[in-house]
DNA sequence: CTAAATCCTCTAGCGACTACAGCTTCAAGA
DNA sequence: TCTTGAAGCTGTAGTCGCTAGAGGATTTAG
């Protein structure tokens, strides 16, 4: 009798995929920034996970969910690695990824509401020459918005 | 004499950039995408630009300030170009991109409560086995979060 | 006329993936 | 045992909207 793996905890990249809700390319991407450890591979060089994966690759992907960057992951994960160390570090990295969301929420609403007021004063159907939207783009004197730099409204 | 030159509506890039405080590398990013209509060079291949590319170049950047995409903008200023379109479509555009900054916000909102829930239960201080941070990131069962796609947070 | 400031083109880098080409390996059915 | 199709592999390039830098040319003020 060869010893029998335990199959419940060794599962090719796209069953880990499944199970975590990343992409297979994501979950190699992953590895490659050293996020997730390598793992073993078989004879013909794929990978094989285990429980431990499942379980730093759901910690990263909740953390993503989140908006933390991958670098502020780096940083969690190594705190998490070692369980001696203070939380202090944790709680900072929390605390200014909060005040990052909330400082964006301020701009996009000073976003909205001027997107509101120039969308507000056309409603279609006249020509271009009387379009309230253009004009309001063409002219930034009429804007009640003070820009503090670009945001970015990729998702 | 030589015929002189209106100075005041002829300037090199960098003077562009100062009225209208778009870097220079942007504003040659912009004629590289197509934005901005290429300008006379002088005789060294230097760019020269007129009132037009000033007022073009502001209606990119307030468009640009409102998180319109250089895609919807170069529709808009095609609209723009053509005065007797129906600007039926300005405020498609438009108001599909305040219906983006919308969600964008109502998500943003959705991860603040649940960074401040998170970062509440953790003042800092104790050791990281114990710290609430990294055990709801560890956790996602504890989470009233349900997320529906990651959220880009740069800017 | 010289020197400093500005300008030119071209290329690469950012973050966090995503997509593809061209191949190899695995697992299940006949 | 063989076959076939799904899934895996590596490596490279593309996405967006710039930004930075190299290495050189031009302009302009003194």
């Amino acid at each position: 009798m060869t010893p029998r793996p335990r199959l419940d905890t060794v599962m090719p990249i796209g069953q880990l995929a499944k199970h975590t809700a990343v992409k297979v390319e994501t979950i190699r991407y992953y590895e490659q920034v050293g996020l997730l450890p390598p793992p073993e591979r078989t004879e013909g060089n794929q990978r094989r996970y285990g429980r431990r994966h499942v379980e730093r690759l759901a910690f990263i992907r909740h953390a993503r969910d989140l908006g933390f960057a991958v670098e502020s992951i780096r940083a969690l994960l190594t705190l998490s690695d070692n369980p001696a160390t203070p939380c202090d570090d944790a709680h900072v990295i929390a605390t200014a990824h909060l005040a990052e969301v909330r400082h964006k929420i301020a701009r996009l609403r000073s976003l909205e509401q001027e997107l509101e007021r120039i969308a507000a004063t056309c409603s279609g159907g006249v020509e271009v020459c009387d379009c309230a939207i253009i004009e309001a783009l063409a002219d930034h004197s009429q804007c009640r918005h003070h820009e503090d730099g670009r945001v970015d409204l990729r998702s």
